[in-house]
DNA sequence: GTCCTGATGTGCT
DNA sequence: GCACATCAGGACA
């Protein structure tokens, strides 16, 4: 990192989360651990927005599990599958309407000494390459462990582009996985034929 | 490169 | 019980 990086600060997670989704998208995600820093750019993200979301984790309501995701935007919501691994997502909208971005993969900036290429290339990769897990479900993105921040020069243009969520049985039909287009560290290929614009949100 | 499979913890039905 | 917001490794091409 050549240039420092200002924190991004609550009030750009307390908005519209398809539009969170979208900027967020070459930003700078940054873990620390005492001296240890790892630093990657978002280069692909999913939205899950609401109990009417059926792939959402809120789709069943609030839950000790979900009660993160109805918390303050700003703050991490980490949790664990599949067995095996865990996943971050970043709270959004407002307190009381659950809704997250899913970080599913970063391309490496600084910290990753591995031999693998792509260390940060899908959600459940790029939480243990940095360490990611369930002790830093719901702390602040200001609390100094885990936080986003945007370069203060200026940013290298990139094209946008919009898919069904990757994983997922029920609501495919929203187009609500963005990533960066050409981009070599997403968890697939870019493809031509993926949407400009995502599926407009449907507020409940 | 693509396709297929096994490993595995947790929340909720 | 079972369904998962997955990944690595092996078989093949």
């Amino acid at each position: 990192m050549s240039r420092e990086l200002i924190i991004l600060s609550d009030s750009f997670y307390a908005r519209n989360t398809l539009d969170i989704a979208s900027d967020l998208l070459g930003k700078y995600l940054v873990r620390k651990i005492g001296k240890r820093r790892w630093v990657g750019r978002i280069v692909e993200v999913e939205a899950y927005i609401g109990e009417k979301d059926p792939a959402c984790h809120a789709f069943r309501g609030l839950t000790p599990r979900t009660r993160v995701m109805y918390g303050r935007p700003g703050h991490a919501y980490v949790y664990f599958t599949y067995g095996m691994h865990f996943m971050l997502n970043i709270v959004t909208e407002r307190e009381g309407y659950p809704a997250a971005v899913l970080v599913r993969a970063l391309e490496p900036v600084e910290g990753f000494s591995g031999k693998d290429p792509r260390p940060t290339n899908g959600p459940g990769k790029l939480c243990k390459n940095m360490y990611i897990d369930q002790k830093l479900n719901g702390i602040s993105l200001t609390s100094g462990q885990l936080w986003v921040g945007s370069n203060s020069g200026n940013s290298i243009g990139f094209e946008i582009r919009w898919s069904p969520r990757i994983g997922i049985v029920s609501g495919t039909e929203k187009l609500w996985r963005a990533y960066i287009y050409g981009n070599e560290h997403t968890s697939r290929k870019s493809n031509p034929r993926d949407a400009k614009k995502p599926t407009l949100r449907l507020y409940d």
